[in-house]
DNA sequence: TTAATATGCAACCAGGAGGTTGCCTAAGAT
DNA sequence: ATCTTAGGCAACCTCCTGGTTGCATATTAA
């Protein structure tokens, strides 16, 4: 692997790392799955349903907002969040990486052992 | 949505939820990184470079063992690590299902809009 | 204006995560 | 048999995380 690699991977990992420990809570999840219906949601609304208080919901989203998984965007008296899917297609590509990678390593692995 | 798919969701949350989380952490995305050449590694050789003791990137494999990412077989006094694809490709597809989720509200939302 | 609703802020707490050190055991190498 | 290397185990520390409660503030509704 070249250096210019490596070095991509490294900054990728840095980029990354955040955003799959973002996605690494049941209750994180629970707020995607939520917002993965398109239209904004106050946080009360986030709140309803759960067992959890209205507080820790609101640090679960700042936490969302922090890896940038989510938007926040005030209207009136309430904080209405929604999805950005860019994130989301980011780890996935690097997850496609990955497997590649190892798709690869196999493969030589494979014709190494054959040949 | 139907129970069954809300169901679906649910268990897949609490069985993705702690592949992410275990993916959310720059020296564990290194790790999986050098895994992904694609030949067991002992954990002394995983060490090497890494300004981390030996016991920190043992805690750091088991974390990753716990979440099924990797899998640890025992030759002579060493422990080899080996990447376990499977869970990567099932949070792959877990992401897959968000977008997809997330497109066709944006579809419903346009039509709405536009209707 | 007054009441109700939606949120923000701060303090506080328990437990877990990441990391270190020290020591002990097992297996190769000489 | 002895030395060296690879690894396991346990204690310990610090900081972050997930969660709570209490109170203050800003909108909206009556």
């Amino acid at each position: 692997m070249s250096h210019k690699s490596r070095n991509r991977m490294a900054a990728g990992r840095r980029a990354h790392a955040p955003v799959f420990a973002a996605l690494g809570d049941e209750t994180r999840l629970s707020l995607v799955a939520k917002l993965c219906g398109g239209r904004p949601c106050s946080i009360s609304r986030l709140t309803e349903g759960s067992r959890l208080t209205r507080q820790a919901i609101t640090k679960h989203l700042c936490v969302l907002e922090r890896a940038g998984l989510v938007r926040r965007v005030r209207r009136g008296r309430e904080s209405l969040f929604a999805l950005d899917p860019e994130p989301f297609e980011e780890i996935k590509k690097y997850l496609e990486f990955v497997s590649e990678q190892w798709d690869q390593a196999l493969a030589r692995l494979k014709s190494f052992v054959e040949g």
